[in-house]
DNA sequence: TCAGCTATATTTGTCATACCAATTAACATA
DNA sequence: TATGTTAATTGGTATGACAAATATAGCTGA
């Protein structure tokens, strides 16, 4: 059942304009191509050119198609990034959009907070991420669960970009961390495990940068780190 | 003029569409509240239903609003944009210290979100920047406060990262947004007036790179303008 | 045979009217 | 005052019409 206000039955146009959008996002017809005439769709679905134009007109709003008078509709080079992955339930979607949504935002972050610890911090705290990084690699060692850990090492890094907002941000992210079996991703077995020591040589290389205070090897290592996570994460979820 | 596509004029729908939405992001009406009805827009704008019609389509596609029939259009609280920050940041409170954290928290994210945006705005997106610039040129001109425009214009392109926490990000800022005046910056004068035509052309800066999808010339479009604004504001508080 | 021009057809944009379905407001009655 | 009925309001959908922009077909001349 398509999704309507309460105990309101969906409307044409917005199950028109459904349909659509899922077509246009597996790539028929492809970008740059037309889209079938507002006449042929409405033959198509058995509806009048008005419950067309309206499910045309949001799909236009989402910067999925462009209209062209005389000419017809395109399928635009579109600009809004196709989903990570499918939501199981349509209920869930708002909260798997908000999570990849927090997710990038977060990166834009730890990215920069990278950089301010490789030229701010105190040797104490380059011990403390050391410690951190330790805690991480003994804990994948032991196979055992290395959230925590792995939080506590970024958080490490927040704090020592000695700036409050940073470490405001981190722990307000902490309380909204989500467990990767949540995600539903396979937290036993080979691949994770791998996928676990690929992280811990990431971070690594993000210590050390911040260790030797190389700003731009620090932001560029946090960078491969956060895209490799993604990478590997979308692999573990396929297998 | 409002975006369209090449050569062609505006399209009436789009442009009330736009007008609306600008609208409902300022609160007018609030959350929860209704919208006019279809008939009051019709003659507000002077146009026929199919163009309301069309406009709405688009809002409900973005999902501002939800139509009920024999109720009306009313303001969503959508689950998307509800932002995700309920609680205040406990660390974030009264400090001035916190404030300059802020500002360097808030420039990590903001110089992604004009990359994202550059990558991502739509057509309708794009109108909007240039919209809450031409807003704030002419709150400029005028002499009138600029800081309400100044924060549409970095909140539209928040929005146009098509990320709702870095929407939620931005919302929440808002929220703790201090009047210059307060900053102890000197609001009137001719010295105050060339601080922000120079922030008008950096504004233009990041609109052009973002309206060309250039994504890096966006990114140092928007560092620029935050170091300058910093700059600039040093400048002011010491003069 | 090909290029250029013109007329026609096609397509989208906008307008107007009508009717249906769901909800709300007004009114009458007990 | 409460309840039920009726009318009005509001959004959803359908149909027809015309304007504006573009594409295509056909004709003509070199």
């Amino acid at each position: 059942m398509k999704a309507s206000v309460k105990g309101q039955k969906p409307r044409l146009a917005t199950e028109i304009e459904e349909d659509l959008r899922t077509r246009i996002l597996a790539g028929q017809p492809p970008v740059g191509e037309k889209l079938a005439t507002e006449r042929a769709l409405c033959l198509t679905y058995g509806v009048s050119r008005t419950v067309i134009r309206e499910a045309i007109a949001g799909l236009r709003a989402a910067g999925l198609i462009e209209s062209r008078r005389g000419s017809g509709l395109f399928v635009r080079a579109s600009s809004v990034q196709a989903p990570l992955w499918q939501a199981p339930m349509p209920e869930m979607q708002a909260e798997i959009v908000a999570i990849v949504d927090t997710l990038e935002l977060r990166a834009a972050v730890e990215i920069e907070a990278a950089f301010l610890a490789a030229t701010r911090a105190s040797p104490g705290q380059i011990a403390q991420l050391r410690s951190c990084h330790q805690r991480f690699a003994e804990a994948v060692a032991a196979g055992e669960k290395t959230e925590a850990a792995d939080f506590a090492f970024h958080q490490a890094i927040a704090e020592a970009t000695n700036n409050s907002a940073y470490r405001s941000f981190m722990e307000y992210l902490g309380k909204r961390t989500i467990p990767r079996s949540k995600l539903g991703l396979e937290t036993t077995g080979e691949p994770y495990r791998a996928y676990l020591v690929d992280m811990q040589s990431e971070h690594l290389d993000i210590l050390e940068a911040i260790e030797r205070h190389r700003a731009e090897d620090a932001r560029e290592a946090m960078q491969a780190h956060l895209l490799g996570s993604l990478e590997r994460y979308r692999a573990l979820s396929q297998s």
